[in-house]
DNA sequence: AGGTAAGTGTAATAATATAGCAATAATTGC
DNA sequence: GCAATTATTGCTATATTATTACACTTACCT
């Protein structure tokens, strides 16, 4: 079992997160032959930003913004390709958004863990999860390839606002009547 | 544990699954007091014509098609969320697409097992999947109210054509020495 | 230094989905 | 049965996400 929950939904030294991503996106690159360009770089970070995944088009906005000029949407595209291939960020199919991978050099079939209410998501590997899958998979005749798991809900902090708000509703109703 | 996956992937008398899942739908249309129009039956008729999803566009060209006249994205988009919301169909996040349920009377947290060769998409609903992803996500402290479950690979008569087809291969190239 | 492969810029367009409003059909209350 | 209300459909326009195609530039390799 292996998740970055604990940090994506508490407060952090976020800094942390963003400069082992980096530093692993490039010595992986370094393994691999591949260039981390300035464009590749720069998407990279960005969706390091936070534990919140980011739209295409939210990033073509925000690299546009800080460069000055009108970044277009094969550049961003294709750098999304690039680090996707490379392991180093996900494509979460339910939101049609990107997210940096917090564990890009264990190999890992992993599931989302998205909270409806802050938005942060947290990525798990796990392996009853996994072997339930491929099992119950197993058992219908279906070999697994590759698969896509994304749990909507809600995270220890929001669950906790939630409740209390919640009370303070009710302890609002009661002192009305 | 439940599944389509035997009849999805083989031969079958599938005008029995349409059947039923118009059947289904009614009744569970007259359950919920909602009405299956023709538009909405039109479309829940269209995506039980196999075990493969069908994009919102295909379904349009069909419909277009079969009334004569342009049937326009509002109008199936309409009729696909009344179905979803219904239960009675699903949609498939990594793929865009749409698909009957087969069992939409018995509550269940689905997941969907594609295959990548023949298209065709199986639902399966199985209690330790489930509580593999409940129960690791409790222990990361989230609470799971919905999730998304799609899993690529072969089913197994896809399974056996390739293994057919490769050792043709290997034969071949074994005669070619 | 020259040839090749990899990466980028740009315009156009494809594919999927939604918003907003007018028109029509069905249902409800009387 | 009929007016009032609600649900459904028709239609135009547009948003959002993603890709194709081709020219141009940069980096890499010997």
């Amino acid at each position: 079992m292996m998740s970055n929950s604990t940090t994506a939904y508490q407060q952090h030294d976020h800094r942390r997160c963003l400069e082992t991503a980096l530093a692993q996106a490039k010595s992986r690159c370094i393994a691999r032959k591949a260039r981390l360009t300035p464009i590749r770089e720069s998407v990279l970070h960005l969706l390091w930003q936070s534990h919140r995944p980011l739209g295409a088009y939210k990033i073509i906005e925000q690299l546009s913004a800080a460069s000055g000029k009108r970044v277009l949407p094969p550049t961003v595209y294709r750098a999304l390709d690039f680090l996707l291939e490379l392991g180093l960020i996900h494509r979460l199919a339910t939101l049609n958004a990107y997210i940096g991978c917090p564990f890009p050099d264990s190999a890992h079939s992993d599931y989302f863990l998205l909270c409806r209410e802050c938005g942060s998501v947290a990525e798990c590997s796990a392996d009853n999860v996994n072997q339930a899958i491929v099992s119950t998979a197993e058992r219908a005749g279906f070999l697994v390839e590759s698969q896509t798991v994304e749990i909507l809900g809600l995270c220890t902090p929001c669950r906790e606002k939630n409740q209390i708000t919640h009370s303070d509703v009710t302890a609002q109703q009661e002192a009305d009547e």
